[in-house]
DNA sequence: TAGATTGTTAATCGATTAACAATC
DNA sequence: TAGATTGTTAATCGATTAACAATC
């Protein structure tokens, strides 16, 4: 790094805060989204609706970008979606592989938002032979062991990993010593990469623990306001009662009302 | 909310950090592997190295949870797996449903980290009547039309979207109509629910983007540098050449030096 | 001109980190 | 006791947000 901070780029050079870049896709989603309505132009309020954030953020992620909004109109959709696709880099071509073709490689393979954005799959290698020469979302899968050549040959700086946990470093140590200097893992493994490689981590699990530790609480609020039993819905099927089960509370002492959206009789 | 915050818990009530809860997960299998090698204590560092992030953060995070560890020893490993797990609400069983059951539903419903971890596939759910009957990971696919009564009947609070975009706010709005109150959003799209709800999204698209941006800076970087072309590594395979191709620079004018890895000619 | 909306400021909040006293 | 390591403090840093002057 230019400056003595260490790992992760965090805000350097040019000055982008990361929560910032990672926005950007969101408000790219939105503006597409637009774009395809033909739209000519959004204000900050609209777009940042669109996108789930509130407007005074994305006004300020995008000063970071520039003033490219006009006072009093708002944002030209079109314009804007040109500046964020190249600020995001998404204006040239990026080949990735994928390695490891299970359910998820699959899934991944088959996802069309690649295409649209600047991605394509430049291969989809697997470690099984039984598995080379299969055509899976039109391509045909490629022997691990031509994975070096297959990122020299196509110039590929992003590799996607979606094989076991077990194999994980092995291919990433494969990868960044071929040329790739950016990961997406979606292995539950911790990889170890040299400096000037970016790993990203996709986690199911993770997610679905963060999920629990918050659904965990909202049972543990509600019993300790003594509304009911722990977090179980109408044990029968059929009626409309338990639905209610815990969606759409009425918050505390705020505005919303104390009305369940449903009865239970 | 109870105060007047809005929307996502952030810190509430018993107060534990939203970037700690997010972590706990990655203690939670560093500790499970080191238990699964039977050992018995671990100290901060090393947990933190296998954890990949740095032992000050994780000893205070640890320290929102109350005091587990022994000074000058370190941590019970057994302990404190049941202490995360107890706070995560991982020592209770979680039904959840899948909707959605394409390529990427199908690489969920085979996810092997499920079960171990409290979660509990408790239908697949799909809409295309095709794929009702099917049997996907050993559990049989059932039809959209029964979404609500299997929800009730499985007491479930947690529902995985996996479906195309176009369906996913319906799926939504009926999951949490039947009860469910958290929510897993693969599809690229922004869902609405009602305050109470808690979505979390995993964005495949979201995260090659954000690696582009970085992935460009490189180049830019290395660029201004005058290192050489723009991002490409030696064209032919075999040689060990290319393989650099931006991986371990030599980070700016540091103690690091301004050799390049490779030199062009 | 009047109304609308951006871009920026400044206050606030939450997260990270080094350092070290407490204590095993 | 000497060495090791936790738990906590306090400083710093980055992110969020409301508010509003600038300006279309």
């Amino acid at each position: 790094m230019a400056t003595g901070r260490n790992h992760r780029p965090a805000t350097r050079s040019r000055g982008i805060p990361e929560a910032t870049v990672a926005r950007l896709p969101l408000y790219l989603r939105a503006l597409t989204a637009l774009s395809e309505r033909s739209v000519p132009t959004v204000s900050s309020e609209e777009l940042a609706g669109a996108a789930g954030v509130n407007s005074a953020k994305l006004r300020k992620d995008f000063s970071y970008l520039g003033s490219y909004g006009t006072r009093g109109v708002g944002y030209d959709v079109e314009y804007l979606v040109y500046q964020i696709s190249r600020e995001l880099g998404l204006t040239q071509d990026w080949p990735v592989v994928i390695v490891g073709i299970g359910n998820l490689g699959a899934a991944l393979a088959n996802y069309g938002g690649f295409a649209s954005r600047g991605f394509r799959v430049a291969a989809l290698i697997d470690a099984d032979p039984k598995m080379t020469g299969k055509q899976v979302a039109g391509i045909g899968v490629r022997h691990v062991d031509e994975l070096e050549s297959i990122v020299h040959t196509n110039g590929v700086s992003i590799g996607v990993i979606t094989t076991p946990a077990g194999a994980a470093q092995q291919v990433c140590d494969r990868l960044v010593g071929a040329g790739v200097t950016s990961i997406l893992n979606f292995s539950p493994t911790v990889l170890s990469v040299p400096e000037g490689v970016d790993v990203r981590k996709v986690d199911l699990s993770i997610e679905l623990q963060i999920l629990a530790f918050h659904e965990q609480r909202k049972a543990a609020d509600e019993l300790s306001r003594g509304l009911r039993g722990p977090e179980r819905p109408a044990p029968a099927a059929g009626g409309t009662g338990g639905g209610a089960g815990g969606a759409r509370r009425g918050e505390g002492p705020g505005p919303d009302g104390d009305i369940p959206a449903v009865m239970p009789a």
